[in-house]
DNA sequence: AATCCACAGGAAGCCCGGGAAC
DNA sequence: GTTCCCGGGCTTCCTGTGGATT
């Protein structure tokens, strides 16, 4: 086989093929258009919320709820953006910062990201969390000035001692002599509040603003903004914009979704050489989405969930019966001896199992059989065949594909 | 009605690695 | 070096429980 011949030049054929993109970026999360359609409203209402700040009165702290993809982060960051850029027309000193607490989820780490903003320097860990919490308010202090702290993801923060750290942040202002501090709070979560200490409640949702999802109609009006941006002319059919907005808005009226469906069925369109977007490139594009999400969630588990969800993988192929904590707990037990891994009691698998749950992989739901117990019946939510090939590609894991079960004994 | 299975799932605390301070 | 703090994964110990079976 002579692969020069054949090969030479692959990469001239595909950067002069002519794409259908102009600028893709258009398409990404984080890009924040000019204008934000169907949210007129919000942006008016927390704007006049945050407005004194420029006076230099203090703003009331805010909560933000609704789904993903409501478009409550951008709204949040462009109306920050608009502030501080005012308020240093003005004269007025205002500063926003913008933090993401899925990412830093515990009081230490918000504190230390808060302290590293005003140029503080915090160690990661090591430092009690009060000589954070000093360093970080003689940092606030220092000048005159007025602090917007925008926490993302909000409901990440409860439950890990979080709490504590949105009660101090609310307070702060009583120990400050200069400036003054408030709070936006961002929560995916409706039902937030209710984890919440009350004292905290009623000084986090001063005020409360909520982000309804977008529907089909709405969603199309900005895919329709952004498509406009980032395709060429022509290459977006008419039906196009609308089948997105319908398959997102399945999935509770979610932007990003859109937008993400907009782009790969482009990328789709591309890989195929068509001129245009087809019905059957924005099908494949919301299955390809799918799969990936699944995919990623699978490859990027700790190893002894994926020894779990590989003995789940095994049971359910075997067939029969409804799977139990228990048997999967034995096949694990069986694939850890197999690879020379610790096993862990069954108690942690428990928990393991239900975060499965809750990453949408598997299905389980407590049942009691009566007699025969309690238990969890466990079912797999993915296809076996293609993520039990993500799992072997693990190197760790290597070995178990050609690990087999034992026949279960005859009358069981 | 009492029993009892096979776990669920809460509480507390251990251990470890990362790091600072002394 | 020793001693302290933090967070996360994990174990130990525990109490709770729906309903088939006795």
């Amino acid at each position: 086989m002579d692969l020069k011949s054949s090969f030479s030049g692959i990469f001239d054929a595909l950067l002069t093929k002519e794409p259908l993109f102009k600028n893709k970026e258009a398409l990404r999360h984080s890009y924040t258009p000019a204008e934000l359609p169907h949210r007129e409203a919000e942006i008016k209402q927390l704007a006049s919320i945050l407005a004194p700040a420029l006076r230099f009165e203090t703003p009331s702290n805010v909560l933000i709820y609704g789904k993903s993809g409501t478009g409550k982060t951008i709204v949040s960051k462009f109306i920050c953006k608009e502030l501080t850029e005012t308020g240093n027309k003005l004269g007025v000193p205002v500063s926003t910062i913008y933090l993401n607490c899925e990412v830093t989820d515990t009081k230490y780490r918000v504190l230390a990201n808060l302290a590293k903003e005003f140029g503080e320097n915090v160690p990661f860990t090591g430092w009690p969390t009060d000589k954070v919490y000093a360093s970080f308010k003689e940092a606030v202090d220092a000048k005159k000035q007025c602090i917007i702290i925008l926490l993302d993801e909000i409901d990440k923060l409860v439950g890990k001692g979080g709490d504590e750290i949105i009660y101090n942040l609310t307070r702060v202002n009583s120990e400050l002599q200069n400036a003054r501090v408030s709070i936006i709070g961002i929560s995916n979560d409706l039902k937030f509040t209710n984890y919440l200490d009350s004292r905290i409640q009623s000084s986090l949702g001063e005020e409360e603003i909520v982000f309804s999802p977008y529907n089909a109609k709405q969603l199309e009006d900005i895919l329709r903004q952004r498509a406009e941006l980032a395709f060429k002319p022509g290459v977006v059919g008419e039906f196009v914009i609308p089948l997105c907005a319908a398959l997102a808005a399945r999935e509770h009226g979610d932007a990003r979704r859109a937008l993400d469906l907009l782009r790969v069925s482009g990328e789709v369109a591309e890989r195929e050489n068509a001129e245009i977007i087809t019905e059957a490139h924005i099908r494949k594009a919301n299955e390809k989405i799918e799969a990936d999400n699944i995919v990623e969630a699978v490859r990027t588990l700790p190893t002894q969930s994926k020894l779990l969800l590989y003995s789940v993988i095994l049971l359910e192929e075997m067939g029969g019966r409804v799977i139990t904590t228990g048997e999967v707990y034995d096949v694990y037990k069986r694939l850890c001896r197999q690879l020379s891994l610790d096993v862990l009691t069954q108690r942690r698998v428990s928990d393991l199992i239900s975060e499965l749950d809750m990453l949408g992989i598997l299905n389980s739901s407590v049942v009691s059989k009566g007699r025969y117990g309690r238990t969890k019946e466990i079912k797999l939510d993915v296809p076996p065949v293609g993520i039990r090939l993500v799992l072997e590609d693990d190197i760790r894991l290597k070995n178990l594909a050609t690990f087999k079960l034992p026949q279960r004994r005859l009358g069981e």
